[in-house]
DNA sequence: TTTTTTTTGTACCGTTTCGCATATTATTAG
DNA sequence: CTAATAATATGCGAAACGGTACAAAAAAAA
């Protein structure tokens, strides 16, 4: 399809805007919103400030089109992990797997999930991003919900089992591994707790 | 007892250190670590900012011994829940209850769990508050480790039941607990996804 | 080449930040 | 009443902050 459309008249822009968004969230990711200074994204995307400001508007916007950005890419992950026609054990836990491969990714150090771990914060005095934030929180709910349905209608569960309940349950498993992730904790465990706790929601409902 | 104490030299303190640092917990609360300016807790405190150094050093320090103080707080109303010779199950669903009682208790809005909320973005890049946010949770984790270990030693969850396990799974909850209050999910039920989770976790052990 | 268009690069503005230096006030000791 | 002590109150200063005005540069159109 090409058809470059590079036929455009200026001067051509030095930066792809979702590389530059993707340098912007690294940013973030380890300094939150606050903490991440214009400065250091300016940096981080080698693009001008007034470059910034051009492309993606201001700080705010920033954050929040690199948390999107973010948000689309690791949902599609996990969903994968989560529907892969496995069994439903086998799916969660590559499902959480999946997720912890990205929490863990940072050379710098884990950083956990960045919209969750930074998101979180702001929510209190920023309704957009507290909107941002329970919208993500939603959309892993209902995943989860929708995978746990799954395994009721294919019998794998049984129909007494609620899944919206399991769905909350299994998420907060993420959120949890979200925070111990950033937070380093020296005993835990993490492989060992993703397994033992699938076991056990799944466990009580068959 | 008494010996006033108040023998002291100079111009008498005009601030109690428990009620100022409470007042800097509230702002550290709703606007992080980052975000809350010495002007903000000056004003809260109604400390002059020299004062505040005198009294507690530099921002940071501030921050750790509110922190600090909430914890003990915190952590002591949770174990009064949790160790109360109730069913486990009450227990368990007492703890949460009063957690979320907590996270749910400023006027300004439900702003979860201080520590939590606010310590993970700062995590990242200060690692006396990673240290000390680490040994938050695993605080959590043995408390609720321990109350497992006595249910099974009485006999109320089978022996075969691995109480660490159960303790971080339920710990988990509490993290969870802590962000979906903040982000105000809207079609989030708390006391229902409370109940039934806790449900969940005891009934596969019994 | 010249003009037009679009982006980049430099530099600045007003504000806010944290920490501290200094002056003032209130209390006790002598 | 005076001196010593320990707090409060005022205010400064260097640095960092987000945002923007304006000039230089690179490309296409005329």
């Amino acid at each position: 399809m090409a058809q470059n459309s590079k036929n455009k008249r200026g001067r051509p822009r030095a930066y792809n805007k979702e590389v530059a968004l993707k340098s912007a969230l690294e940013v973030f990711w380890k300094y939150g919103f606050t903490g991440a200074s214009l400065d250091k994204i300016s940096a981080a995307t080698q693009m001008n400030r007034p470059s910034l400001f051009a492309a993606f508007g201001d700080k705010k916007s920033i954050y929040r089109k690199s948390m999107e950005q973010f948000n689309r890419d690791f949902f599609n992950d996990l969903e994968t992990a989560l529907f892969n026609d496995l069994s439903l054990e086998e799916d969660l836990v590559n499902f959480y797997l999946s997720a912890l491969s990205v929490y863990q990714s940072k050379k710098t150090g884990p950083l956990g999930c960045p919209v969750i771990c930074t998101a979180t914060t702001e929510a209190a005095v920023d309704s957009d991003i507290q909107t941002d934030l329970a919208n993500a929180l939603d959309q892993i709910d209902l995943a989860l919900m929708s995978r746990f349905k799954q395994a009721i209608e294919s019998g794998q569960l049984s129909s007494l089992s609620d899944p919206e309940e399991l769905g909350q349950l299994a998420a907060a498993l993420l959120h949890s591994l979200a925070i111990r992730t950033r937070a380093k904790q020296p005993i835990f465990e993490v492989e060992r707790f993703i397994k033992s706790s699938v076991a056990k929601i799944i466990e009580n409902s068959r």
